[in-house]
RNA sequence: GGAGAGGUGGGUGAGUGGUUAAUACCAGCAGACUGUAAAUCUGCCGCUUCGGCUACGUAGGUUCGAAUCCUACCCUCUCCA
């Protein structure tokens, strides 16, 4: 097998059809290849990097990378999420979206081979009768083979006709821009599908497709996403990404060394006989935390953050940089849970209270237990919450 | 068009007139433990000026008292046509 064919085969799920993809990568020629995101969550965070991963490596054998994101879709909402109706995005939030993907995305995907689309460009052209002709290209039946259709209609769900249209129009993406190739998480192996059939109706040559593992989240079982807020943000603050990394079961990190790191794989499972050996697993969840700081802000910074978490969690000690902030109060003195509401610490009174009953706050390192502590005016002092939660108050 | 089922706290989901701020599970939070913000264990888990207040789709009603009964409305689902 040669080069380029290993470097897109790792970390694939499948390729549609392989064969297809060898034929391509030979003929010379500059491939286009395309990938949808969603207009409304600019917020990339690690599971969409599977994805962009894929794309740079296309990039890496000097292909061009489209960008695309699906304004047009949106407004049909992807039947594969809980049927939500979307907001509707005006010109103005669109723009500032696509800034924010483009100042994320270009942490994986080189500028100069990325070109990004909003498929409102081409969809609304088609007008009701060009709707009408695309939907004239697909049946009932071909639509029902995809699977979370055919689970709900057979369970007598709901499918909303317009739920058909998203993976014609998303397919009809893949036509007018003439892809080579489309990449998506497994889930979309569907829509991507659709896009060679329709390919070929309009006389194209069908794309190959290309599906990526998704990426289970924080919690180990469900897909990361936003929505279900167990996400790790590419942009995180570094501590923070290091400190969610370490929050990862150990069973988890795992499946993250095989989708994220960049590791090879027979290091990875150097490393699993390692731990099987009695290597502590913390060590080897260091690997993986520190790679991923480095990738997704300066070289060096996993290293850092390393230090300050053995440092905190270890030792005890506080973290090197507070935020501080001033607080200027009515009177001589406030109640402590008070000042921690209204500084954002916590949420409500009744938080704080519990919290002091279970001897989570503490000032300057020491234990609240007086659930009237009060603190007077013109003071300073370091409160903590929890294990992480630190805030400088002057009052 | 006809018949029926149902809408409960972040999620799933009990509860059918009275210690029910509401079972249970999950998530979340805290504590203990551990070389991890893993695992495990324990506790907490609406708000409050600690007198109370607000909560079981929405709006009314019955009652000493309702998430539980009645009426209307909204929404979801199923079956028949």
């Amino acid at each position: 097998m040669d080069n380029a064919l290993k470097l897109i085969k790792r970390g694939s799920d499948e390729i549609l059809t392989e064969s297809d993809l060898q034929k391509k990568l030979n003929s010379g020629k500059q491939l286009i290849v395309k990938a949808g995101f969603d207009p409304t969550a600019p917020d990339l965070h690690l599971g969409h990097t599977v994805l962009l991963n894929k794309l740079r490596h296309f990039q890496d054998l000097g292909h061009k990378v489209i960008f695309l994101i699906g304004d047009f879709t949106g407004r049909i909402g992807d039947p594969s999420g809980t049927n939500k109706t979307r907001p509707t995005l005006d010109a103005k939030d669109l723009e500032e979206n696509a800034k924010t993907y483009e100042k994320q995305v270009f942490k994986i995907l080189k500028k100069e081979l990325t070109e990004v689309r909003f498929n409102s460009e081409w969809c609304d052209q088609l007008g009701a009768d060009g709707l009408i002709k695309l939907a004239s290209k697909y049946n009932v039946a071909r639509m029902l083979e995809r699977d979370d259709f055919n689970k709900r209609f057979s369970s007598n769900k709901t499918i909303a006709i317009h739920e058909f249209l998203y993976p014609l129009v998303q397919g009809y993406d893949s036509v007018a821009l003439e892809a080579d190739v489309e990449c998506g998480g497994t889930d979309q192996k569907f829509n991507l599908l659709v896009g060679r059939e329709l390919q070929r109706d309009y006389e194209q040559e069908p794309q190959i497709v290309i599906t990526v593992p998704i990426l289970e989240g924080l919690d180990g079982v469900k897909k990361m996403s936003k929505s279900l807020n167990n996400y790790i943000a590419i942009d995180e603050d570094p501590n923070e990404m290091f400190g969610k990394i370490m929050s990862v079961s150990d069973e988890l990190m795992w499946r993250w060394f095989e989708l994220l790191s960049f590791i090879p794989e027979e290091q990875i499972r150097d490393l699993q006989k390692e731990m099987k050996d009695g290597k502590n697993p913390r060590d080897i969840k260091f690997i993986l935390a520190e790679e991923l700081v480095d990738r997704f802000h300066e070289a060096g910074d996993g290293k850092k953050c390393k230090e300050a978490f053995l440092e905190r969690f270890q030792k005890g000690k506080m973290p090197d940089e507070i935020e501080s902030i001033e607080h200027t109060i009515e009177g001589e003195s406030i109640l402590l849970v008070n000042l921690l509401k209204n500084t954002n610490m916590i949420n409500s009174v009744s938080e704080g209270n519990r919290l002091i009953k279970q001897g989570g706050i503490k000032i300057n390192s020491e234990k609240v237990e007086d659930l009237k502590h009060e603190i007077l005016k013109s003071s300073e002092s370091i409160y903590q919450v929890g294990k992480r939660k630190f805030l400088k108050i002057k009052t």
